[in-house]
DNA sequence: GAGTTAACCAAACAACTGTTTGACACAGTC
DNA sequence: GACTGTGTCAAACAGTTGTTTGGTTAACTC
């Protein structure tokens, strides 16, 4: 049976070829199964399968398995800088940090699993970039604690861990939360709830930036 | 001609046999391996040789790398009641808990894998008696708004959760940790810090208990 | 249209993982 | 000493995993 020949016209419905679609593809699925079950729960076959390829595309297209996770880490790394936003209230970046787990799931998922994962700096690829992220909520702790908001025996660096352990609680415990809440952690509903009762804790805690109508920005 | 029988080392260990003491060698070998990498990531191999014993034997003594995580499970649920003193002021609770993962890191990181892990109530043999476990807590934190010591309008399931992820922190995020404050998050000295961080944090809150003789702090 | 390159695929592949097999050794009993 | 049941082991096993090979086809160039 003879081949039937070339279409000059592109024809965006049928099956044709797009390396930059590929790569997408399977770093979209990547990201999904990465987050799903870890690194060494991941299955490239399933990448595959999720992403509707060939399984060999993924040698072809990264470096194995381990350069697949490296692909993605990376490519967390760049987005999460955007949800930086200097100068805001640290109530309003806990919230938005909670709410991280329904726009960004996969991305919370990821960062739980690096950190049981983690086998010191020099393998973590994302540390330096990180600890940069993070300096803006302890400066902005600092900042309470001149204005006397806040004991000066608090460390701005742990309180901002733990700000940030509890707002990744619905990711990082969802089986202590459905023993305890009965409802499902990953559901909408609760990770909005989830969210305000962590602004009431940081008010409670007097995290409000002095002049919350104004915060002041500054480069 | 058949080959004559391959003799084994013709000198034998001097070593005594000794079931309980295998079984124990296994568990607590089991627990470092899957404590260390989670279940997809544990090997078999691995916990064999931590154990110094045949790898066989664990199919031997236990139902294959399942049973056995099943095993060290139930053998954490009975150690961890113990931690649970009813009665004890919430930030002596939460510092316990804290330190916890100095006594037992194990059982701390056995914990948070099984948060990622988790696939519903269903598959979780501790969804039970865990939410036990904490409905003191969140007993706690009723009667302290009870008593006017702390607002209404906060949830006592989600307050305890953020305490419960607060306390885990230097376990489920060592990496950003050691990025922000330089230190080993493993360390005893960093979780002591922490610890008490964290009962500074939980006495800001309020969580004192009414009649606890606790001294004044001033900002 | 011939030729070249790059995207893609199916199957083969080697390495690894957990389990099973069959044999052996020790301890207790007769 | 022979017998028996259980603890232990090395090796074989079957299933899975990630990677490589070799070939096929689309797209692009001349």
């Amino acid at each position: 049976m003879p081949p039937s020949k070339p279409r000059r016209s592109p024809r965006p419905q049928e099956r044709q070829r797009d390396p930059d679609r590929t790569r997408r593809l399977i770093l979209d699925a990547a990201s999904a199964e990465f987050a799903a079950h870890g690194y060494a729960g991941a299955r490239i076959g399933a990448i595959a399968a999720r992403a509707g390829v060939n399984q060999q595309l993924i040698s072809y297209y990264f470096d194995g398995k381990e350069g697949l996770y490296r692909a993605i880490s990376e490519r967390w790394r760049e987005r999460e800088t955007e949800l930086v936003a200097p100068g805001t209230p640290l109530p309003e970046q806990i919230r938005r940090y909670a709410l991280e787990a329904l726009r960004n799931p996969d991305a919370v998922r990821l960062m739980a699993w690096s950190g049981l994962e983690y086998a010191g700096p020099e393998t973590d690829p994302d540390h330096g970039p990180r600890s940069k992220r993070l300096q803006g909520s302890i400066d902005e702790v600092r900042a309470l604690q001149a204005a006397g908001r806040l004991p000066a025996e608090v460390d701005p660096a742990c309180l901002t861990i733990m700000l940030m352990a509890a707002a990744m609680a619905p990711t990082t415990l969802p089986h202590v939360i459905e023993g305890v809440s009965g409802m499902d952690p990953s559901s909408a509903e609760f990770i909005e709830h989830y969210a305000d009762q962590l602004v009431i804790v940081a008010r409670l805690l007097g995290l409000e930036s002095a002049d919350s109508a104004a915060p002041s920005r500054q480069g």
